[in-house]
RNA sequence: GGGGCCGUAGCUCAAUCGGUUAGAGCAGCCGACUCAUAAUCGGUUGGUUGUGGGUUCAAGUCCCGCCGGCCCUACCA
């Protein structure tokens, strides 16, 4: 945990900032995954960077234990909800401490602070007349005894037919329908057929908070920032603001579920439980609570509407609704400190597609950390994090390039190239004539200072791997290997290194929120102190040298790949244990209806021939396409583009047999003609499996 | 169905308010060097800025259509 003493302010004339920080809570059901991790390294860059700078920051975050899916899983695991969250907990933890994600305080949404600020924010929005009850008809599990959300039933669609639908929508014609009409629902956690019951919920109103959500999102009129980027404040006018000379309605928010639940049971509502969603976000509060009565703190000088503090909330994009119209909302009412910014990120990516556990991009933080040192990862996700809420991609392969090139080659090899030679006499006395780069480095630290208080360490690394860069240079053209050579040159090659290693530590410590341990290894190399902003402004000189020791090692590019194919095992392994035995796998015809009845001459239309793959290349500037030349003997070929890229490489088609549609209408595409179609069976990627015929079958021949 | 965001070199990304010939790193190629973790330094190849229109003296940037991706949301719009 993270010291609570203050450190020396950045500016000396101004006081320091009290910020609270908080990321997400986690939701206690499942381990921690590189995309969870894109949020915890974020927050965890921003809050080492505002420590650097002087100011007061406490970081917190929680689990989220509440919910029908806890309460299941431990159900499934045969314990109490209670010891299941405390696992996962302690799981939790142990990932966050292994990448080095440090809170002040790590609570629990199932705590007496959190149930105690529920009852308040609570007591608030009742007392505000916000609250209505309704009655809602619901689906119900007889056999699980819980109502169901829409998630946890499949039934046929009533539109069309198509089976195996979700509860809320049907991915086959794309009908939206309430789960109480579809046909011959299944509860999906029992195989019960559920059946529809009535209970009361609890709904809060926030509508009357309309034109003040509208200038907490984009700002009010007199000037005053909003506290959202603006994409996500169009998004929110967008979705549901609407402009003020057309305003949406918001919708009432159902916040209750009847029992059973696993959450607090809302007072004077017996058997009604407040929704998972209504205490996350008190978590955050909860979290400070519990530390404050620890740490002999004031609650209210942090969470108070006229608090002095800000608040910083660090979420993903998927959740922007719940925090920035419901959170305020909640805040508003309850007469507590509003968040002055809400900084929303996109989506990871992996190797350009969403994390899939099949193709093994699914991938545990403890998984990962087996593998590879935490420290690329906190450096890889710097270099792509910006202010904005764009998707970013994990692309393995530069991954690798890009750690080793910016940070073993660049960084450290200052460090490495030059720490030998300055061992035997120290750094000198005074600071050499380097030719002002220490200086136009020093001279960078405010901008790099509003980059990472904007939140874009991309620029950060950028910047910063340009003045390392220009370092190496200098060594370069220095040549202390030849002082090296001449005992008259000793003093010059001192100077050198000094230089050189003044160099290193300035890029150490601007990248000492983003690789503390690389900070902490230049300390312990130079005897040195990395951890406050100004040590960038000021040279080392007459200070020993230790002995170098490797600070990074390069990424071992057989450990990438068993990371992911131990990732698909483990996945392979999970589907092998849940998939219940001898029911003749997967139902493929109640998923994909079977077409209605055709004839024999209805099936000789369709003109079906043996061809080879002449030709296969991907197509630029397509995703999916694959352009094929297949031969049909007798000289015959067809253009054909094939929406398989994703699955089959262009090579591992070239001189395969296919069967082809060749008789398709010629369909003219954006990137030319595809004149006909290959046959795959599955029902798109990734299940895309091309059919073949046996040996002897000659380009050309018809399939009967 | 509605909405938001995105699409720039093989890969990852820049490009102030619309402003010169669209830049950089990696990879590739050529050369130099050898202190350093096959590191470093110099040079160099590589682009119809997804696509088609429009506005403008000027468009990667603004507007409209289309294609593709991600996300949210919906029997309202």
């Amino acid at each position: 945990m993270a010291a609570e003493t203050d450190p020396p302010n950045a500016d000396l004339s101004a006081p320091a900032r009290r910020i609270l920080v908080t990321s997400a809570l986690p939701y206690a059901n499942g381990p921690i995954h590189l995309g969870h991790l894109v949020e915890y390294l974020q927050t965890d860059i921003w809050v080492r960077f505002q420590r650097m700078r002087g100011q007061r920051v406490l970081y917190m975050c929680a689990d989220d234990t509440h919910g029908t899916a806890v309460m299941l899983s431990a159900r499934r695991a045969g314990v109490t909800e209670e010891a299941f969250v405390a696992q996962v907990r302690e799981e939790h933890l142990a990932d966050f401490d292994q990448f080095g994600v440090e809170f002040d305080h790590y609570g629990s949404t199932n705590s007496d602070a959190n149930r105690t600020l529920c009852e308040r924010v609570w007591g608030a929005l009742t007392a505000a007349g916000r609250v209505e009850e309704r009655t809602v008809a619901q689906l119900y599990d007889p056999a699980e005894g819980t109502f169901l959300a829409d998630r946890f039933v499949k039934g046929t669609c009533p539109k069309c037919g198509a089976a195996e639908q979700l509860g809320d929508s049907c991915e086959v014609c794309g009908a939206a329908f309430e789960p109480t009409d579809l046909i011959d629902p299944v509860s999906t956690l029992s195989g019960a057929t559920p059946e529809v019951r009535e209970a009361p919920h609890l709904f809060v109103t926030i509508e009357p908070l309309h034109d003040f959500l509208r200038e907490f999102v984009s700002g009010s009129p007199d000037g005053g920032a909003g506290a959202v980027p603006p994409e996500v404040a169009n998004y929110l006018k967008g979705q549901f603001l609407g402009d003020p000379s057309d305003p949406k309605e918001l919708r009432d928010w159902d916040v209750s579920r009847p029992a059973a639940y696993f959450g607090f049971e809302i007072p004077g509502h017996p058997g009604q439980y407040w929704f998972v969603w209504f205490d996350a976000p008190i978590g955050y509060a909860a979290s400070t609570l519990e530390w404050c009565e620890t740490h002999g703190e004031n609650f209210e000088d942090w969470w108070a509407a006229d608090a002095s503090s800000e608040l910083h909330h660090f979420i993903g994009r998927d959740i922007t609704y719940f925090h920035c119209l419901f959170w305020p909302a909640m805040l508003k009412t309850a007469g507590m400190k509003l968040p002055d910014q809400i900084h929303v990120h996109g989506f990871l990516t992996v190797d350009g597609a969403k994390m899939s556990k099949r193709r093994g991009t699914f991938i545990r933080a403890a998984k990962y950390a087996e593998h590879l040192d935490p420290s690329y990862l906190r450096y890889y996700f710097a270099t792509k994090l910006t202010p904005r809420w764009d998707d970013f991609d994990l692309n393995l392969g530069d991954f690798a390039d890009r750690v080793d090139a910016d940070l073993v080659n660049t960084v450290v090899n200052l460090a490495s190239r030059t720490a030998r030679f300055a061992k035997p006499t120290g750094l000198s006395e005074t600071y050499p004539d380097d030719g002002g780069l220490f200086a136009a480095g020093a001279a960078k630290s405010e901008r790099l200072a509003s980059l990472y208080e904007a939140g874009d360490f991309a620029a950060v690394t950028r910047e910063v791997l340009a003045l390392a860069a220009a370092a190496n240079k200098y060594v370069e053209d220095a040549e202390p290997w030849a002082m090296k050579k001449d005992p008259a040159k000793a003093e010059e090659l001192q100077d050198v290194c000094t230089v050189a290693l003044n160099l290193f530590r300035q890029a150490a410590v601007y990248l000492a929120p983003v690789l503390p341990e690389l900070a902490a290894k230049t300390e312990a190399l130079l005897n040195c102190e990395c951890s406050s902003w100004e040590a960038a402004q000021a040279p080392l000189t007459g200070t020993p040298v230790s002995k170098f020791k490797h600070m990074l090692t390069r990424v071992d590019r057989a450990k990438v790949s068993q990371m992911v194919e131990e990732s698909k095992a483990e996945h392979a392994e999970a589907e092998a244990a849940d998939a219940p035995a001898a029911t003749g796998g997967k139902d493929y015809i109640a998923e994909e209806a079977l077409e209605p009845e055709c004839t024999i001459d209805d099936f000789l239309k369709v003109d079906l021939r043996v061809a080879e793959v002449l030709e296969s290349e991907a197509v630029e500037g397509a995703d999916k396409l694959l352009k094929l030349k297949l031969g049909l003997g007798g000289g015959h070929t067809r253009q054909v583009f094939a929406g398989m890229k994703k699955v089959y490489t262009p090579e591992s088609l070239l001189g395969r047999k296919v069967i082809c549609c060749a008789n398709l209408k010629p369909r003219k595409m954006r990137f030319g003609v595809s004149e006909g179609m290959v046959l795959a069976a599955g029902a798109g990627e990734p299940d895309i499996y091309i059919l073949a015929a046996d040996d002897g079958a000659q380009p050309g021949m018809r399939v009967h």
